[in-house]
RNA sequence: GUGGCCGUAGCUCAGUUGGUAGAGCCCCGGAUUGUGAUUCCGGUUGUCGCGGGUUCGAGCCCCGUCGGUCACCCCA
């Protein structure tokens, strides 16, 4: 092998043009809905103080921190997520909005962690917060703009679901089973690991809080545990026609451990990948990191670019609704200059000069190329029309790529005339 | 951090019982000088991941190491 040098890190990835138009894909179609459901776009910094995640996040995440020390002495971190930023922003800068915030971020974040499918050391999140609204409608909300963003994908009902669960009918369990209140985190780790542990290793941990399976899975699986949070949402859901995309699953409790209420996952229906996006609400973590300056209910949720795209790529119908987009949207130019007769290069770079400043994108070869030649490289460029300069100037030949066929045009008002051409269809096919 | 599988051209891979490397694709050029597909011709690239061992001889066997990938843990 030619020996690279040099590679990307683990886990992080360089993005060919390619892959860098099905990045700009997601992160279009993620503005677009968050947008359509009223959020507005903010952002944080990548690089944070350490003592942010240790705060809060704890566990798991703070042993998984890009971790080092700046040239100040000060203990920092690249982000492992959005969400202890945003309540940190929202917490210093809330009483400039009014309320509630209905915010979205798109950020890249990192774990160390070990790469492998649907996950790697660096990743983008799409993350969507409601922020001072403390009732179920804005959990609704969210649920809802997940299912939507899914549907925007091209993804329909029987592709996916949304698993909704609510931590308070946990802790009501445990309130009136008498747990102690130091007892409630590990508790909730049990439940949330109840399908992945060994039932013998469930059964002895829940047997030192005094619990056996049978009440925990009994409670799961009767459906009038139900908390009203969930009964008020899904109403909410069955009105907006969405209530089909969602179900009840007490075993979700999620791994974070600022989550105080309701949590939701949204899973593809083979459940074949690991979730989709995840969320549920955090009560109490703007108190915490401002220290109980302020107070501020809010509920979110995040959508990793990993999973998605796996799952866009694996799936028939978005994998077309992807490749449409990248056929229209990906092009490196619309308009392709073929220089037929090389002595006029000094009028085509005029002609160029002038489409461009006209907003239309367009390309021409640097050197002296053969004229099929230019005709291929319109090709590859993804260009809608090729533009022939040639002796007969001021007259142009335009040509549709798609159809083959050709009209004829002027220098005069050119730039006016691609503009307008460009908005109608290319021209009849030909089989 | 633990475990399975895999490292041969830029990519996907073939390489027989050990005898010092091949195909397809991609890319570049050409097929009598103003039109794209297909086709045809030609061309570039490898210390066979790295190091050691066995052997007359290692891409192939053994050990180590690094890298990739998948799974666990956890999570987007």
């Amino acid at each position: 092998m030619a020996a690279l040098r040099f590679q990307a890190l683990p886990g992080f990835r360089d993005f060919t043009p390619r892959d860098c138009a099905v990045r700009n894909y997601l992160f279009e179609t993620w503005r677009k809905v968050a947008r359509t459901y009223g959020f507005v776009e903010y952002d944080t910094p990548i690089l944070e103080d350490t003592a942010l995640y240790l705060k809060k996040s704890g566990g798991e995440l703070s042993s998984q921190l890009f971790r080092f020390e700046d040239q100040g002495g000060r203990d920092v971190c690249l982000r492992p997520e959005v969400t202890a930023s945003l309540a940190r922003l929202a917490a210093q800068h809330q009483r400039d909005f009014p309320k509630p915030l209905k915010w979205f971020e798109i950020g890249q974040c990192f774990r160390y962690e070990k790469p492998q499918k649907g996950r790697g050391r660096e990743f983008y999140q799409f993350n969507v917060d409601i922020l001072g609204e403390p009732g179920p409608t804005a959990d609704a909300e969210l649920i809802a703009l997940a299912i939507d963003t899914m549907r925007a994908f091209g993804f329909a009902a029987g592709d996916f679901i949304v698993r909704v669960s609510d931590r308070q009918a946990w802790l009501d369990f445990a309130a009136a089973r008498g747990i102690a209140d130091d007892h409630i985190p590990g508790f909730l780790q049990i439940i949330d690991k109840l399908e992945r542990e060994k039932p013998e290793v469930t059964a002895a941990k829940l047997a030192d809080l005094g619990l056996n399976t049978e009440d925990v899975t009994g409670f799961i699986d009767d459906p009038a545990n139900a908390s009203t949070a969930f009964s008020a949402i899904r109403a909410d859901l069955a009105a907006r026609g969405l209530d089909d995309f969602v179900e009840l699953d007490l075993s979700i409790v999620r791994g974070l451990a600022y989550y105080t209420g309701v949590v939701f996952e949204v899973f593809d229906s083979r459940k074949s990948m690991r979730a989709v996006a995840g969320g549920g609400r955090y009560d109490t973590l703007v108190h915490t990191i401002s220290d109980g300056g302020v107070d501020l209910p809010a509920t979110g949720f995040a959508m990793g670019d990993y999973v998605i795209r796996n799952l866009i790529e694996e799936t028939t119908d978005p994998r077309m609704k992807l490749e449409t987009w990248l056929l229209r949207e990906s092009a490196a130019c619309e308009v392709y200059l073929v220089l037929a007769d090389d002595s006029k290069r000094p009028e085509a770079l005029s002609i160029l000069s002038d489409l461009r400043a006209a907003g239309i994108s367009c390309d021409l070869p640097f050197g002296s190329v053969k004229i099929g030649k230019q005709f291929q490289n319109a090709e590859k460029a993804g260009a809608r029309f090729a533009l022939v300069i040639g002796s007969e100037l001021p007259e142009l030949t335009l040509k549709a790529l798609s159809s083959r066929s050709e009209e004829k045009c002027h220098v005069l008002g050119l730039a006016d005339f691609l503009t307008t051409r460009l908005q109608q269809p290319d021209g009849p096919l030909i089989a």
